[in-house]
DNA sequence: AGACTTAGTTTCGAATAGTGAAACCAAACG
DNA sequence: CGTTTGGTTTCACTATTCGAAACTAAGTCT
């Protein structure tokens, strides 16, 4: 029915809703919203009524702008602590970023895009979620293709069917074909590359996080600057990144079964 | 109607699953969580369906059980980077944090208790989110009574109501009227103390962080030991406290206006 | 001041979506 | 092989939600 995402139900619309205000990264008036949405202006007033009165957003009586509420920020720790792997790997990434110096990143797959859910950086020791939770594209970046290349066929094609292709530098692969070559390359290396594919001077070597029984959990990258060092030398680290990944995935796998409380 | 909290709709039910299952801290099977709902088998199996359906949740198919999901960490990164005060108050509290070798609280109120936003370790430089998003009980944490001291009326009304007042240590005020009368002393003193009122050996020197208008935004505090200080001695500190949360205060409140994009 | 937008809130009958008891299916158990 | 446990589906009933339209409260313009 729908041109765009078939929103189900009621609570379908709210979430809907909530990252539209999300989206607009500030706090946002009625109208705002209401230019953006397609809901009437009733609907769109009762999903915005229901949606503060549970705490989700929260609505500033002097300026009457919405703004997102604390009570997702509870749930995000939750689920940020929850998330078998991002916990488990915060040692892991320490160790990596001590050991390379350069900026490592952790990602796991979100319909079609990377999103990253931790981060060391170089230079400034432990920065995290203010970066991390942010969502990339997965056809040009390392951590993306690393994944792309070792998901099954129908999660793939699901995936595929959501990229872009946007050309963001001379040596983005910008096609399906093009990319299908390169995940084929990928699985046979064991390793991905961003040759400048998403920005120009910054490459990376990535990893897949991987389950005993195959299933992608995220991906593990390095990345540096074409003026600091090349991929040959980031390549030279793979086996060290690799090894890691395991770990992350072995210590990731062994906290599900103890679950009995 | 229901016997607890007023769920109000769909919306209202399908968020009350989710704290739910965020509660648990692991990822849990559909009959743990019929177990803790009151929800008719049917009922809850469409709601979980939704949220799933939805990204708000993710069903692993080999176990079988319910984790969150990604869209929520991805709401989460807005809903931080969005809180007016989080993002804007981290050089502050690396200030602090240099100035006084403490431990620092940035925190907010979320119905009647206490959400800490952000942290900054002694030991640990930069340890956020695996510790922020935390609740914690606002009558007897510095934070928590510094934003009591400041809340209008049915504010704090409804605030109080929600207290437990249970008595952690001998020095917990563990009833309304001592509490009252804490937090006319808080005013006049313009900060609040934790005297191991949580924690025994846990001090605290809180105050509270104020738009112009008079809004608790939010508080700040210095957390120490008895065993390294005294309150007196922390005490001393309050006017650089104070300064900082001044600062924070009106960096946030100018943050609203030039909203013209 | 009076007329005319603009922004947000409320109403209310019709339509839809949510409800939940009960039936059902599939493993695991004894 | 009958039974329990854990999860999924059906379906008639009804409570919720829908959304056009009416309404209120500020601004603007003339």
């Amino acid at each position: 029915m729908g041109a765009e995402g078939h929103a189900d139900g009621t609570v379908g619309k709210a979430l809907d809703v909530l990252d539209m205000v999300a989206g607009f990264g500030r706090p946002v008036r009625f109208s705002d919203i209401l230019a953006q949405a397609d809901y009437p202006k009733a609907t769109l007033y009762r999903l915005l009524q229901t949606l503060t009165h549970q705490g989700m957003l929260t609505l500033d009586p002097e300026t009457g702008s919405y703004a997102l509420g604390v009570r997702l920020v509870r749930l995000a720790h939750a689920a940020w602590a929850q998330s078998s792997l991002a916990p488990i790997a915060r040692p892991y990434l320490d160790e990596l970023a001590r050991e390379t110096g350069e900026t490592i990143h952790l990602a796991q797959m979100d319909l079609g895009q990377v999103l990253y859910v931790d981060k060391r950086n170089a230079a400034k020791p432990v920065e995290m979620f203010a970066q991390a939770g942010k969502v990339g594209p997965a056809y040009c970046t390392g951590v993306g293709k690393a994944m792309l290349a070792y998901l099954p066929p129908e999660a793939l094609e699901a995936a595929l069917a959501r990229q872009s292709f946007h050309r963001f530098t001379p040596h983005t692969l910008a096609s399906r074909e093009a990319l299908l070559a390169e995940l084929e390359a990928i699985r046979k290396r064991g390793h991905a590359w961003d040759a400048e594919e998403h920005e120009t001077g910054i490459i990376c070597c990535a990893v897949p996080i991987r389950s005993r029984a195959g299933r992608v959990m995220g991906a593990l990258s390095v990345t540096s600057t074409t003026a600091r060092t090349t991929l040959d030398a980031l390549g030279a680290q793979a086996p060290m990144i690799k090894d890691i990944a395991a770990k992350i995935a072995a210590e990731a796998e062994s906290w599900r079964f103890p679950e009995q409380v």
